[in-house]
RNA sequence: GUGGGUGUAGCUCAGCUGGCAGAGCACCGGGUUGUGGUCCCGGGUGUCGUGGGUUCGAGUCCCAUCACUCACCCCA
């Protein structure tokens, strides 16, 4: 059986000319983490599956049920990324950043890998844009990192969006909320998986969708009512340096994200046009992963932004973004001694750094020219026989279709002022 | 892992109670042996997802299977 082989499942493909538009989407969301003292960081697509194991947390669906992992022929256990945080706290240890200046600011961007269902904003293969910032505890490094994510969505033109917003305690005064919620939750009517899960990772049932549950949960204690002082006064300082920025929020008690690491302050910006996965990006306060992963005992923060959610949202409001791959010049070749120079002369205007293409193949005049319009270009040089006999080009205005003849010799800077103008 | 929907041309889709595989867009060629975008003429580019069954006859009905898709859980 001979089957022609289509992509793995789940994951999405750009392709030209959609995919300007995920590149505009990329950088956009990066620019400001580029603008603010962040250094790009690259680390491995795949790192070792006890990475995640302990970093993202045993008992997250992250780690438990939706790792991409593989053993490599050395017998190794490795993990295709669910996620970037984890990987670069690690690199920031192995190389020793956090000995020099802090905090370590680092950004980066790429594939991460999650082994889900798939279905509308859902992939096995996701792209996100991701800030870290390791190594603070100042208020006020929240309040940047969190006015970034803003920054980067406000610099797409996205309007329809809400940033969520709450703190999560931390060592101190979590242990006793948890312990409060476990109480309120144990007297409830749910179904065994939840009942599991209230004594593995309680605050993640308040997160509960479905009407029978989140019914339940109406009354449920919640954590920024038991924050402690220190925890309290650090989330009162990031409303206040926000407020600073202009950025608004929403407050979300009940809001839990789907890492076991983060602590105090945390956040998400959900935008309703993308169906049931609304959440485009966030992220929060990891104070105790730099430890739990081997290093010296200091805080950080970061985020994630999902790149295909952000175009989606996009699409959702109709915003067209760039469209990209254009050239000015389109050289279009008459006849075999033609052909020959039609690359020399595209060459030269590449060089010269005007965008150009050319008609290949054996084309016909009517099939160039028709070339030349859908490329988008502004004008057309026509190279024939009889031009060339005569040292000249055509060039054409796609536009308004006049045109003259141009002294070869004189073509590229002809070109670059009438482009210019 | 659970539930629903859909698979027909490159794309979006039509195809009735079973009777010769279609439309629009795209694409290619010509009208114009040296001129695109408009117009006119011509061209179907197909394993009707796959395998089996019923039938004189299946895109259509039945069974299985695969893929895609939406939703749940969960998440970017």
């Amino acid at each position: 059986m001979n089957r022609t082989i289509a992509a793995p499942k789940g994951v999405p493909e750009y392709l030209p000319p959609a995919s300007a538009a995920f590149i505009a989407v990329r950088e956009a969301l990066s620019r400001p983490a580029r603008h603010s003292g962040y250094g790009y960081i690259e680390t491995p697509i795949f790192e070792e599956t006890a990475l995640f194991a302990r970093g993202v947390g045993e008992s997250t669906d992250v780690v438990s049920k939706e790792m991409y992992s593989f053993t490599d022929r050395g017998g190794r256990s490795l993990t295709l990324r669910p996620e970037f945080t984890a990987g670069i706290v690690r690199a920031v240890i192995e190389h020793g950043l956090d000995r020099g200046q802090l905090p370590v600011k680092l950004w980066t961007q790429g594939p991460c890998f999650r082994y889900e269902r798939p279905q509308a904003g859902r992939y096995r293969q996701l792209q996100q844009v991701n800030v870290e910032a390791i190594g603070g505890d100042d208020p006020a490094l929240d309040a940047e990192v969190v006015w970034l994510a803003v920054a980067g969505y406000r610099g797409l033109g996205l309007t329809g969006w809400r940033l969520d917003l709450t703190s999560l305690g931390d060592r101190s005064c979590r242990p006793a909320y948890r312990e409060l919620l476990q109480q309120f939750l144990r007297k409830l009517d749910l179904d065994e998986e939840t009942r599991r899960r209230v004594e593995i990772n309680p605050l993640r049932v308040l997160d509960d969708k479905r009407p029978e549950v989140a019914g339940q949960l109406v009354d449920a204690p919640l954590m920024p009512d038991h924050l402690c002082a220190g925890c309290e006064r650090h989330f009162d300082a990031v409303r206040e340096h926000l407020t600073d920025l202009g950025v608004s929020w929403s407050d979300a008690p009940r809001l839990v994200r789907g890492l076991d690491y983060y602590t105090r302050t945390t956040f998400e910006f959900v935008h309703a046009g993308l169906g049931a996965q609304s959440g485009i990006g966030g992220g929060g306060r990891y104070d105790g992963l730099m430890a739990d992963l081997g290093g010296q005992p200091l805080s950080g923060i970061g985020f994630g932004l999902g790149v295909d959610r952000a175009l989606l949202a996009l699409e959702a409001e109709e915003r067209v973004v760039v469209s990209g791959g254009r050239v000015s010049v389109y050289v279009v070749p008459l006849g075999e001694e033609a052909r020959r120079r039609a690359l020399v002369v595209a060459t030269e205007l590449r060089r010269a750094g005007v965008a150009a293409d050319l008609a290949f193949g054996g084309k016909g005049l009517k099939g160039a020219m028709k070339a030349a319009d859908r490329s988008g270009a502004v004008c057309a040089v026509i190279l024939g026989e009889r031009d060339i006999a005569e040292g000249v080009a055509q060039c054409k205005d796609l536009q308004s279709g006049t045109q003259r003849a141009v002294p070869l010799v004189d073509l590229v800077r002809t070109l670059k002022e009438t482009l210019e103008s």
